[in-house]
DNA sequence: CTTGACCTTGGACATGACTCGAAGGTGTAG
DNA sequence: CTACACCTTCGAGTCATGTCCAAGGTCAAG
């Protein structure tokens, strides 16, 4: 009653992303180097799945590989390295913080600029979209 | 005492970007095509310097260029095009909405992790700290 | 034992977004 | 007139991030 091991398809399938694309990420150093069968399939465990929906996650937020590769590079320090750690955990703190309120801005400024255009060019405005712009301006 | 005309070159150190990115950028039709000197040399407004500004803005926030030209076609145009436009707009921003709200959400994630681990930084380091990854990637 | 769905590697190709170089024209300062 | 820093176009190169293909190995089902 052994459970089958978890191969490259599999992960890829959980996590929505092609075998390929793990590969990718184990040679550019995103992910370890998972253990082998006898027959060189690579086998993973379930921090790997967490790992590559992590990489996505923050890759649909914007980071870069190379911006995550140092956001994950947080994990496995020995206690020497407390100082760096955080100064890393901070960084990435500030910089997400920044990005935040820029992004905050923008959609701000793209309402301000869409109730305008609703003044002047009247046509047919659906009233979703008058609600959009109203809980946006709100914010 | 006629003000210089403003040059690709003086245009693009002003937007903080090279000569070959503004080309690139009207050639790919985010930017206008601007008019030109008798030599045949590309003469800007302020208006353009506010359009590249506002592209590396929305770029540095995850808009894609392709992203960034539909948005900034809600400038000026159309009549009958509102129902498109306002669909556009809507989208824009709830997409902007998205990315705000997951941005908040790893900032929080980061930020209590991390004032977890500064508290108890004495001793060595908190598995929950090394499992930072994990817990970002969960939901 | 064959079939078909997996897996392996290596390398080529794709796309977005620049970035550079060559070859030549323009404008101004000395 | 001569430098020199600009400008022009065009085509090619670069970097990040995948994505695909070929040639071959593995494994469970029929």
């Amino acid at each position: 009653m052994n459970e089958k091991p978890l191969l490259i398809g599999r992960l890829a399938k959980l996590a929505g992303v092609k075998p390929d694309t793990i590969r990718f990420y184990e040679r550019s150093g995103l992910l370890p180097k998972p253990s082998r069968t006898a027959s060189d399939y690579r086998v993973y465990d379930d921090a790997a799945l967490n790992q590559v929906r992590f990489i996505r996650k923050a890759q649909s937020l914007g980071f870069s590989l190379d911006e995550i590769r140092r956001i994950m590079s947080l994990r496995g320090q020995g206690k020497e390295t407390c100082r760096c750690v955080i100064a890393m955990a901070e960084a990435t703190l500030a910089e997400t913080e920044i990005k935040l309120k820029e992004l905050r801005q923008f959609k701000d400024t793209l309402a301000i600029n869409l109730t305008r255009w609703k003044r002047t060019r009247r046509g047919p405005i659906p009233a979703e979209f008058c609600a959009l712009i109203e809980s946006a301006s709100a914010e």
